[in-house]
DNA sequence: CTGCCTGCAAACTCTTTGCACGAAT
DNA sequence: ATTCGTGCAAAGAGTTTGCAGGCAG
């Protein structure tokens, strides 16, 4: 999905929710979808203001569940605090796992669809159905620890 | 692993590491395997305190860490706000997946020894040797569903 | 106009930390 | 004795919320 017409449903999204389609919101999209990457909260505050400067921290905490519970954007647990967010390129469909690299700090994301497919099991042999599933893989970085610096990092 | 085990092997990680077998740290260790299931610190705060009451917040939270460096608590982070914690006792090499249900509040464990597999699978294509997996299902109750209330409830 | 949205700042939750006292070795 | 451990309370990080004014529909 192309960013323009993410932005459009994000737009439809709204309007359908009977909310506002306000300049703050759509400068939160706009930022969160500059940057193809991982991002916290407050950098994604950063970043707004870089485009409309009245954004204020409250409307991105405000605005994030919205845009998660649209599809548009992922939220990315890693246990470390602060959430991750990152924009739900393809749709929300794929399974997908992070490789979270403990050395240079760097989300991963892999493909893993048997996820669904184990969740389904597990969860129907306990009377559950499944809603989601995260699969997490923390890693030391090989090149880190032979060289003391890592390529990826920065 | 017996509980008297434990808490022996509890002693003797303390000694090793050059820390003290303190009457709180102990109490601590008794509220934490009294009861075979997940909790909170602050659950665990409340218990511990029912066996030594001049147990403080700070030294669960001090405490924590110590027990799960040593493999006899695991950390059970389900992306919640607060971390969950449960008695290790099969001594921590299996690898297991956490069911969360959205209704009862519970979680279930599974083993899930694939994890490792993928694990390993999946870093090294990335230049990464893996230090521990998460796989965590959120998953609503059938029973719930239908009937409104959920017989694991409470 | 109406009522949702906003920024601000205060509140909140969970966890960590500085300090002076207390206890284990 | 010495040194580490403790409770207390304050601080800290990340997030949420109450309120009075502002802007979309």
């Amino acid at each position: 999905m192309s960013i323009p017409a993410a932005r459009e449903k994000f737009r439809r999204f709204l309007v359908q929710k009977g909310l506002r389609a306000t300049n703050q919101r759509l400068a939160i999209f706009d930022a969160a979808f500059a940057k193809n990457d991982h991002f916290t909260a407050e950098q994604l505050l950063d970043f707004a203001r870089q485009i409309d400067d009245s954004v204020s921290r409250a409307t991105v905490y405000r605005t994030l569940p919205i845009m998660t519970e649209s599809s548009l954007l992922r939220e990315v647990d890693i246990g470390s605090g602060e959430k991750f967010y990152r924009p739900n390129v393809e749709g929300g469909r794929t399974q997908v796992a992070q490789v979270v690299c403990l050395d240079c700090d760097k989300i991963f994301e892999i493909s893993a669809p048997f996820m669904e497919w184990y969740g389904s099991t597990v969860s129907s042999k306990l009377g559950l159905t499944p809603v989601s599933q995260r699969l997490q893989v923390s890693a030391h970085c090989d090149a880190f620890r032979q060289t003391g610096t890592c390529p990826r990092r920065g």
